[in-house]
DNA sequence: TAGATTGTTAATCGATTAACAATC
DNA sequence: TAGATTGTTAATCGATTAACAATC
């Protein structure tokens, strides 16, 4: 069904998700590749080629089912399973995660956080259980998480990152400043945002020329 | 000397510029595309024509001087000035922005936050004065912020750009759920947390093919 | 000078846009 | 049937890679 489907493709999946979901809520069943394309700010063929890597799923003359094609990307992105994430680094950030109602809703669910500062353990962010980072590999057996979440200082992020794949993880979610390495039957999606930031001063910067 | 730069650039710049300090800090006086390509998981080619997009930095033979194209980088982005930002939104992921030092560093200064919730106002995070949402527009005026991060539920995220339009912000961070509309003389970046996340899912559900 | 490596032009590759026949 | 809009092929555009002369 589907075959080789290219990045920019992926990247796009999650804003034709976020769309159909905010028409669907909206009462519209059904919508043209020309007026999600204005919505989106895509054109129509993009959204055309887009929605044919994965197969037909409009009528000519007629356009495209939103709820099953907002159904259909669900499944595609694998959001039709539920997701254990485990934090390591219960710091500000690691906590923002950790407690943002959003993606318990789409099925991510923390389960643990992990830390090496004696002052958070234990200290549970609502009814979250924050462990000692020492006793990491010791509890991923039982925390059977298949995401864990790098929201630690960068020194300590390769490091980690090499003792998860060791114990089975295979999904990474890295808001650590740093480029890792990591073996090709590991996925690492990064959060920079840093990098961020600096996008956004260089168009400031750049702006009025 | 800068004429366009292509997005795809734009968005690599803070990665070099990231690689470029850890050289520096590591005692790296001098690269070559070659050595910085392979730690950057870029091509040698491409390394050149990204740096030659703002004019020639290195020397035939020689390779590049880590320092003076870290700087110029730096330049480039627009760090070498100081920002101002306003957090509308002090929930988790706000007071987080507000308080990682990171940003601070590099000369993004947090100056106030802003929430709607009364148990949140005035209940300063580090030094850092929480004011009533209904107070931006009076406050902005003497806050003088050139940044705006949106850390607000994605309800309030459009309506709240417009009014920081009005009041001459020209830069937004947004990390609400949404995309927003703006005129062509601001400047929006995204951090879409959860578009993020589903990409993981997305690559972790088709690895094993 | 010889060797190395840039700057830059040309070739390739991939992604986006345009066009149109197929068909609902 | 006529009109609309898809699915898909072809054309275009832009970004990446290769090649090599210039030069440190």
């Amino acid at each position: 069904m589907s075959g080789y489907v290219s990045d920019a493709v992926i990247r796009r999946l999650p804003a034709y998700y976020r769309h159909l979901r905010e028409l669907e809520n909206d009462g519209v069943t059904q919508i043209s590749s020309q007026e999600l394309g204005e919505r989106m700010g895509l054109t129509p063929s993009q959204i055309r080629q887009d929605i044919n890597t994965f197969g037909g799923f409009g009528r000519q003359g007629y356009g495209y089912q939103v709820h099953d094609l907002k159904e259909h990307i669900h499944k595609i992105m694998g959001l039709d399973r539920d997701h254990r994430m485990v934090i390591i680094g219960a710091g500000r950030i690691g906590q923002a995660i950790a407690n943002y109602a959003g993606f318990a809703v789409q099925g991510f669910h923390t389960v643990a956080l992990f830390d090496i500062d004696p002052v958070k353990i234990g200290q549970s962010t609502e009814a979250l259980p924050i462990y000692p980072a020492e006793e990491l590999l010791l509890r991923l057996a039982d925390l059977q998480p298949d995401i864990c979440v790098l929201a630690l200082p960068k020194e300590a992020a390769q490091q980690t990152l090499d003792l998860l794949y060791q114990a089975g993880i295979r999904g990474i979610w890295n808001f650590a400043p740093v480029d890792l390495h990591f073996p090709r039957d590991m996925v690492v999606v990064n959060v920079h945002l840093s990098d961020s930031l600096q996008i956004l001063s260089y168009q400031m910067n750049h702006q009025k020329e």
